[in-house]
DNA sequence: CGTATCATGTAAGGGGTTACATGATTCT
DNA sequence: AGAATCATGTAACCCCTTACATGATACG
């Protein structure tokens, strides 16, 4: 329910097309949200078709011709609407929990091989952003509206982070594991997913 | 892809029935995985007849026959399995990340108002949970195995409950905003979502 | 005797993921 | 000429939520 909105608050900020989208939800929004275009263009079809959108084709040199939506008077209704609803708590599902506590059910080696690179993803992804809070936000005292709400999103993503790390790394600890892989085990070290931006232009 | 799996953790900790797992999923469990008994009916079904699971009808006094669910050897070997596997990164969605995002676009005072309630709600789960570690785990030195694992988990419940206390004392801070809500706004202060407990019998 | 609880389900619909399709342009 | 990228989409499938259905027993 909740994607045709924030796809709302991305338009909000700057039109785009479909794959712009898309390429935004791996970056700033994605701390906290995720879609495919596949996902992106269907409800953007639906959302144009019911009025709370509206497109223009964008001829581009040496490029396919793109679609730009933008937010119409309806959109905006529709968005402050959602924003002034009431919210259920929200449901937080986590696979790997799921498998810490059944480590005692199969290899507890293998479960603690996962959490190491579970781990490492989430170390990676926190000094990424911590990177990005520095450059971007060098001085966020004096921030205000639209800028001050980026910034603290992006606080809240450097803090579920923080929480990742710290909870698997209790993890580690006390079942007297070390935080890094023992000898051998030829983990190919990846540079993991994608590193998401904030801000910044669409490509 | 991780019902089944977060079933058959539960049903070897101990044999249940469908309504059985409903309720263990509002409690130990459903700290990060929540279902519910109509959901957990059709993949039970799906479960046995693949061979995952068997059941056996339990007369009860005074109540209808239930069928009470065990892993056969086949299901053991799937969860020992599954538990090998890699786990791709896992994806976090926040409605509530969406709205802060948004706040601008709409009224900025409702969305605070709705970080407050959730912000209440958080406070008193994580104080739940830390009722229940005192008292289920006084001493949590010297654990081991099966019971090692439930305390780490619910310790990434009490974290992850930490995690949103903090994130949205800083955005109302932020924001110049009383993290109570200002005169008169009659809330009716109901007691949240139903206490999730650790262990314990189904019911 | 009406209401609530226990217990098991069915049906409909929405949301999301994965795989595949298409046509054009740039790069090697 | 072949491969990669850009851009938009379709189709199939699975997961999940919400609403409804049924029959029995306990409670007031």
């Amino acid at each position: 329910m909740a994607l045709e909105h924030a796809i709302l608050v991305s338009l909000r900020e700057r039109p785009a097309a479909g794959l712009d989208l898309a390429r935004r939800f791996d970056r700033s929004i994605g701390f906290f949200w995720s879609a495919t275009h596949q996902q992106i263009y269907r409800v953007l079809a639906r959302m144009e078709a019911d009025g709370w959108v509206s497109s223009v084709g964008v001829a581009q040199r040496g490029r396919p011709e793109k679609k730009v939506y933008d937010v119409t008077t309806a959109g905006r209704a529709e968005l402050a609407s959602w924003l002034a609803r009431p919210m259920p708590p929200e449901k937080f599902r986590s696979e790997l929990a799921v498998r810490l506590r059944g480590a005692a059910y199969g290899d507890r080696q293998a479960v603690l091989d996962t959490v190491r690179e579970q781990l490492a993803d989430h170390r990676t992804r926190l000094a990424h952003y911590e990177q990005l809070a520095a450059r971007d936000f060098p001085d966020p005292a004096g921030l205000t509206g639209r800028e001050l709400d980026v910034h603290l999103v992006l606080r809240g993503g450097i803090r579920l982070e923080r929480f990742w790390v710290d909870w698997l790394t209790e993890y580690l600890q006390a079942h007297g594991a070390a935080p890094e892989p023992g000898h051998g085990t030829d983990h190919d070290t990846d540079p993991g997913p994608a590193a998401p931006d904030v801000e910044g232009p669409d490509r």
